[in-house]
DNA sequence: ATTGATTGACTGATCGATCAGTCAGGATAA
DNA sequence: TTATCCTGACTGATCGATCAGTCAATCAAT
């Protein structure tokens, strides 16, 4: 289990962190709607008027649970991203890296919170404003970055290029196994290592494609598949 | 509004279409669990009553439209497929083309479906037993037509790719402005049609560096992260 | 140092609202 | 009549939220 917020004087663990986690679980299990406080407080082992003596509602409970988790992963996509060198060849390749990484890793709250993470895709109406304020800043600096190591394309494709990553990164986040149902009988899962780079492999090579398919229609010649 | 059933004998709409029309509309906005019943038989005109003796409950009612709508979308997959030469140089382009048109096109049922369709991506328990039902049987064509196209690829990579385009598609669906939001001001929405080939096109690329990367690790040793 | 006031953390009981689902019976057509 | 379609009235369960009040710790004043 990991701690969301640190404590500072001692080394009790704070209810607003027992909270926030069952929270997180509740929630990525059973969605927004189909979580309840009750089955949520008894999960984090105190009573249901708790939940609302700190956090008011049970929207303001999801909102803190999203806001935490972001918070950690935006705060270490941006530092990976700072540390790159974006004039190196790979630069692309490693953005795409920064990008996934602290959402695949222990920061990124394992499956509980990718759950969370994958229903923000399917972008209900509840969850627009949540994800403007803690998901559109951290995606901007990604775009323009993204715009930059891909030379001369715009902003619009590079946001596309964005939307069409974090669609892969979702489909995998959740995953529950079909894609080794689909691949056959007894394939093993994929580690965790070789699956992120199969991941960055794919969202380059596609947004490269996008960049040429781009600039063929500035005048430049284009061909058609090949690499 | 686009009829689910056709009727045979009359233009009498069923009640059946109507309820199923209306509760596509209610999932997708408020989900499984945020829908009731009683504003779903409301939006239907219908009596919350009828609901249950057509339907018996709400899990079977919500499983009627997606055995409806991926029906509908999968029968048209199967049928672009068959179609195709796969022996053309475009085939994974065509091939992909045939996955995403009819989730966009009408047949898809436009934005209502979409969003329903996004969230069984984010994989929960319920709609597990659901998807490898309506889903797995096409997907597993699929799967195996891309691992043809794509030279020795293995079902299991070709697997990957699949789950990897779904999440990309899913992105799309759900299109609530948010990439235009990111790409700077004023930047107009894609064109449907622009916005599949963009979409293909991005798979296809990443699909190619996957199988790129993956004939290149066959005896070569692996290296950690340079492309 | 001992009292008394004040606060923050927390709980049990309970609220009205809403939930999915049931059932007896009306309506309509064959 | 019989079978199908459909409704209004209803139920028990569960929902999120509110409330008064307990308990321990802190602070203030003597």
């Amino acid at each position: 289990m990991v701690m969301l917020n640190a404590t500072l004087e001692t080394d009790r663990v704070h209810a607003l962190d027992v909270i926030l986690n069952a929270a997180e679980l509740e929630f990525s299990e059973k969605g927004f709607d189909g979580a309840s406080m009750k089955a949520l407080a008894a999960r984090a082992n105190v009573s249901q008027s708790l939940l609302h003596y700190h956090f008011n509602s049970k929207i303001r409970l999801y909102e803190a649970v999203i806001r935490t988790r972001s918070k950690l992963i935006n705060d270490d996509r941006l530092e990976r991203l700072q540390s790159l060198d974006l004039n190196r060849e790979d630069a692309l390749f490693r953005i795409i890296e920064a990008l996934f990484q602290p959402a695949l890793g222990p920061l990124g709250g394992g499956r509980a919170y990718a759950r969370i993470f994958a229903g923000l895709i399917a972008g209900h109406a509840r969850d627009q404003a949540l994800v403007r304020e803690c998901y559109d800043p951290t995606a901007k600096v990604f775009v323009e970055a993204i715009a930059r190591v891909l030379g001369d394309t715009d902003q619009r494709t590079a946001a596309q290029i964005y939307q069409f990553s974090l669609g892969v990164l979702a489909s995998v986040l959740s995953r529950d196994g079909r894609a080794e149902r689909l691949g056959g009988d007894a394939v093993p899962p994929l580690k965790d290592g070789v699956l992120l780079q199969q991941l960055a492999r794919f969202v380059v090579g596609g947004a490269q494609a996008i960049r040429d398919q781009t600039r063929s229609n500035r005048g430049e010649p284009y061909h058609e598949t090949n690499p």
